[in-house]
DNA sequence: AGTATGACCTGATGGC
DNA sequence: TGCCATCAGGTCATAC
């Protein structure tokens, strides 16, 4: 987001070429040629861009990249002309989605809030009133827009609760924990680049660094750095999912 | 309400 | 430059 808005931002879309995919469900989007991008945004998991006609929403799902300037190949799935650069969707798996309409689609709309803005107060009392794992709580973008995987098994090891603990048998004092290290763990990895397992690229190619400072994800059996207990991955929720036997209690 | 399972895709990796 | 199984930053539909 940091080099895309600046760069996008008050540009106009001279042309678009959109590629077969599973990502466009069955319909491409508009042309959109002449249109101009007011505001580029992060949303959850969604890139929105703010037109002047209307609103183009795009997940990155696992594999998905947005690079400005680069050659066009089999996965590219999206190519947005504008004068004197393009944007390309790159996406492997089409695991991604693009989405437009003249208002925010409803898909995006309906998300959660965003997880630096819910109060600690709305946290756990939203928290309280459900029954079922705190990780899949945090993993549903209806409940909070943009926690994954990697985040949601981070914040838990901070907050030294185990994931598959049911959000209404927490005390108010471990939610207020959950809160705080969601917030400090997400503003870290912001500050970070965000985390690049194996593809993963900002728009100028970059990797983020976040991934050098986990302390759980994809450390499966090796010592937890707080008490050097082995790091148990199990599968939950059929995700895969990293924690420390010892630290995290249910 | 919540959980479990399989599907959707492609590529990387590791064992044989 | 083989073959097969397993795994992956995420949803989504369906069945219990």
């Amino acid at each position: 987001m940091r080099a895309l808005a600046p760069r996008l931002q008050g540009e106009r879309i001279v042309g678009a070429e959109y590629r077969p995919s599973r990502i466009f469900r069955g319909e491409f989007p508009p042309e959109l040629a002449g249109a101009q991008v007011l505001q580029v945004r992060r949303y959850g998991k969604f890139v929105v861009a703010d037109l002047d006609r209307g609103f183009l929403g795009i997940h990155l799902g696992m594999t998905g990249k947005l690079l400005f300037d680069v050659a066009p190949h089999k996965h590219t799935r999206a190519i947005w002309e504008f004068a004197g650069f393009r944007l390309n969707l790159e996406d492997i798996r089409q695991f991604g989605r693009v989405l437009w309409g003249e208002r925010l689609p409803e898909s995006i709309a309906a998300l959660g809030p965003d997880p630096l803005e819910v109060s600690r107060e709305e946290f756990i009392e939203r928290a309280k009133q459900r029954r079922t794992p705190i990780k899949a709580w945090l993993l549903n973008q209806k409940v909070l827009r943009g926690m994954g995987n990697i985040y949601t098994d981070e914040l838990l090891f901070r907050a030294r609760i185990h994931p598959g603990t049911r959000t209404d048998e927490l005390s108010r004092t471990a939610l207020a924990r959950t809160w705080e290290a969601m917030r400090g763990l997400l503003e870290e990895a912001i500050a970070k680049g965000g985390s690049s397992i194996s593809d993963y690229v900002n728009t100028a190619g970059e990797k983020g660094t976040f991934q050098l400072a986990h302390r759980v994800y994809a450390r499966g059996g090796e010592p937890c750095l707080v008490c050097g207990s082995p790091i148990e991955k199990i599968v939950l929720l059929q995700r895969g999912t990293h924690f420390c036997p010892r630290c995290q209690r249910r």
